[in-house]
DNA sequence: TCAGGCTGTCCGATTATTTCGGATACCATA
DNA sequence: TATGGTATCCGAAATAATCGGACAGCCTGA
């Protein structure tokens, strides 16, 4: 049940955490049941969790509390260096129309970093900070082709290849001609791989050596098709990219 | 040094990700010697974060991973309903040009839920998940004068009344008296309270006798003055907050 | 190539902490 | 005022955290 760890006691406090998360909010008495461990136990971990200020107690309800969110904006910020990522995610948007992603991997997973939303986006599916499998989202592949083999191999390993819709790729050699085609290109496209009807083109940012994450702009397949998608939206993308290159490289990084 | 909660190991594993924080990354040695704690004892802290995918590890340099904005998306959300109210800022920012701001009171303190940026803003002095004593700012003094007396009693007994500037309000009877002040006009004004040259005007979004937050407008003293100051933005920022609050209503809540 | 000094990591007995049933207190609602 | 549901408190038993020390890995400079 508690993942293995050597401070299980830390595990428990992060379960009932996410649990408390996944139900939005709960009593002691509810994650008692939920996690089948004594009430008098989770009393001991939400009463210190909200007295560390990492929940909230409204009459017997917990939930996470805003802590939260500055501990983000703080990775946000120092590890994923959104913030110097955004004015340029921003510009894109404002020339595309539709919404820009700046994705991460972490844990073998593809993190919605940073946005920009463009004038005639839909209502996106994701918000910063949700996770998605790498082989479903083009920025996800343009990360996969620009990690070297045993990386993908660990993270393939680990996190499988599931499927998501008709299109995704489920297997491996179709990943690796994905990740050649990305490599030799520059670019990676996705067609439907994640959501049904809506499509993307993504672009990795690597600064010597050193993968950052990639660019992705996002719409529907009815905006996103012909020339349009396969010529111009990937030169523009792949601009950005390098835009973010040179200003990650303007603080010294890389 | 460890607060006094029943679960010591859970608070010594957020003092640890609060160390790594304030040094922006951290190694095993470098911890060990900032706590007074064992290096063995702080491996087992961060292996275990690390492997629940709290710290990412770059070579021995640990550091907050992004699984912290994901818990701080969902509160910003479910606790704040700062993605509810942040279309209502975004057209007050349009509007003034400034920067606008969504506040909400949580442990005593104003947190930096929410935010609008005009074409004209500055470069903001707080981000999303930023924590500022209420007494110091608009949105904060806002707050102060929608709670009831005896928690704010409860909040000035736990934070005092610290001087920010010059013209910080640093004593129970001028907080008393700026407090009627806002609740008769609905709304309050910052002249430098926090930061020398900088001004905002900030009202409470109250529904069914329970408070939400502020809206606040903030900005230069230079643009932020005169008629436009004290009577324009005022009106402005009192729509927009009632804007929200019915907002809010049509989301069942209140 | 090797030594030195710095890291991170592992181990296991000691020790301190967590655990959990049960008792109690609280707070609605009927 | 009783009732059924909560949260909270307590303390002995059991378990998990602790920490010194041993080891391994990695640079750096000779």
């Amino acid at each position: 049940m508690t993942a293995d760890v050597p401070l299980t006691t830390v595990a428990r406090a992060f379960e009932i955490l996410d649990s408390i998360r996944d139900r939005d909010g709960a009593s002691v008495s509810e994650l008692a049941e939920a996690l089948d461990v004594p009430k008098s136990t989770v009393h001991d971990y939400v009463t210190t969790l909200a007295r560390l200020g990492y929940l909230t107690n409204d009459g017997g309800e917990y939930d996470l509390s805003l802590a939260f969110l500055e501990h983000g904006t703080y990775a946000r910020k120092n590890v994923a260096y959104a913030d110097r990522v955004e004015p340029a995610l921003e510009e894109l948007a404002a020339e595309t129309g539709e919404i820009v992603w700046y994705i991460v991997e972490e844990g073998g997973r593809g993190v919605y970093a940073g946005r920009g939303i463009g004038s005639d986006a839909l209502q996106p599916y994701a918000s910063i900070g949700t996770r998605s499998a790498l082989h479903t989202i083009a920025g996800g592949k343009a990360i996969l082709a620009a990690l070297p083999d045993d990386r993908v191999d660990d993270i393939v390993a680990e996190r499988g290849l599931e499927r998501q819709t008709a299109r995704t790729i489920t297997t491996r050699d179709e990943l690796e001609e994905a990740r050649e085609r990305i490599a030799e290109r520059g670019y990676a496209l996705n067609d439907g791989e994640n959501i049904d009807g809506w499509r993307a083109v993504a672009s990795p940012v690597v600064l010597e050596d050193r993968l950052y994450g990639a660019i992705a702009v996002a719409g529907p397949k009815n905006r996103l098709q012909g020339e349009y998608f396969e010529e111009t939206l990937p030169e523009l993308t792949v601009g950005t990219a390098n835009e973010v290159r040179l200003q990650l490289r303007s603080l010294g990084l890389g």
